[in-house]
DNA sequence: TGCAATATGAACTAAAGGTTCATAAAATAT
DNA sequence: ATATTTTATGAACCTTTAGTTCATATTGCA
């Protein structure tokens, strides 16, 4: 159980208890057990999938009694709205956080680094990140309004800004397509990233594989953007 | 109900049958109970995803009973398990024949081709298609190794196989890395691709939107591929 | 007309999963 | 030390879901 994630969360609960999504008891509790539960409802809910979500499961999980879950959450329902709401929260907090640092940096630079943001991340983190990207790739229509939209449109946005800084700097041709072409960047690199986040979506996606590493595909990756694959005239 | 597709269908059951995945009922079925069948299946697994399917659901929503389902294919299981193998047939059947007119295509054409190959399916195609995405993004190991990694390999293989030749016509620089290169153009493909196919991955992909329609994308995709971002030096 | 094949869907069954609550334990106050 | 509040527990309850069966009806065919 990894603890030092817990200072970082405890203003978001504090939040999240002022807005009736969790209860005083879950803020009160000691930090072993409040992560205990965090994790178990977010390793949960990445296997299964957020909507199948089981609270019976998540306690088990958890090393806690059910009806603990119900003194914490109220419901199942409400189990799932506090993960949901904290997943939101830390994900925008952590992409604002990074911005003007990836906006400044010179675009290949930048994108080396937005693309390899994850290699240290803590146990929290990741669950966090999973538990986005499981939500990602699932139809739920009230997921996709509350998680996937909002976070998706701020990862896009700020590979458009950076390539925006790009343009200005000199660093790109001026005819590409913004837009279409931030876009392109934002699909690639979510699919970079995920294959690596969800191990199972490499079957698909197959970015590694065989002796192509994430390190190789990093600079495949950065060469094909800058420079496309046509030969220089 | 689209009745076009049913004779291209029929040796794919015949085949089925003698491998004990449907009995000589299913197949001597008229082509339009046939396909209502089919078409619920394969729906219905869009919908809620492959191991998810509900044979009640399926039952009702082709117009036919429980009961009926039963005599065709003995089981649920026995169901998803004809659903399964008649889209990988289908599928890999469809790739290795486009196969040879995408290879001799210059890069750039082969690519719009590949990408733009869904402008006009049928909707038992398109049935068949959603079906693999579903599977493709579900992390149930048996569909992955069953479907999705077969399917994608193939994908893959022909994209390395176009952009090979596209090497040896000297259209490509010769100092990209092939392997890792080919897997990028091969996920970017998909993010394109499945965005449009299940349009509620487009709130993550975010592909198209504004402005930006599929055409503008199809272009900008390409331009991306051969030229890249940077100045021309 | 009768036999074989097929269709039907109510009824059976099992499992899953959300919720409650009487009871016990722990923490806090008096 | 005792009373009181807070919190923990998990068996039991209940509803829903979903797979399966089968007696009965229907259809096609010899």
């Amino acid at each position: 159980m990894t603890l030092s994630d817990w200072p970082q969360l405890q203003s978001h609960i504090a939040e999240l208890e002022q807005e009736g999504l969790v209860t005083r008891t879950f803020r009160r509790l000691d930090a072993e057990r409040q992560m205990a539960v965090i994790h178990a409802v977010l390793d949960e809910a990445s296997e299964r999938g957020p909507t199948a979500i089981n609270i019976k499961h998540v306690a088990e999980r958890a090393g806690v009694a059910v009806g603990s879950l119900y003194t914490y959450f109220g419901s199942r329902d409400g189990m799932l709205d506090f993960a949901v709401t904290l997943c939101v929260r830390y994900m925008s907090d952590a992409f604002e956080s990074f911005r003007p640092y990836l906006i400044a940096l010179p675009f290949d630079q930048g994108l080396r680094l937005y693309l390899s943001g994850g290699v240290e991340w803590s146990q929290t983190q990741l669950g966090l990140i999973q538990f986005f990207a499981r939500a990602a790739y699932h139809s739920d229509s009230e997921l996709l309004e509350r998680i996937v939209q909002p976070v998706a449109t701020t990862m896009r946005e700020l590979v458009r800004a950076m390539l925006e800084g790009a343009i200005a700097r000199g660093e790109v041709r001026p005819d590409i397509d913004l837009d279409a072409t931030s876009r392109l960047i934002h699909g690639l690199s979510i699919v970079a990233g995920d294959s690596q986040i969800l191990p199972y979506l490499n079957a698909y996606f197959q970015i590694t594989g065989g002796d192509v590493l994430p390190e190789r595909v990093l600079d495949a990756f950065v060469a094909l953007v800058m420079d496309g694959i046509a030969p220089r005239s």
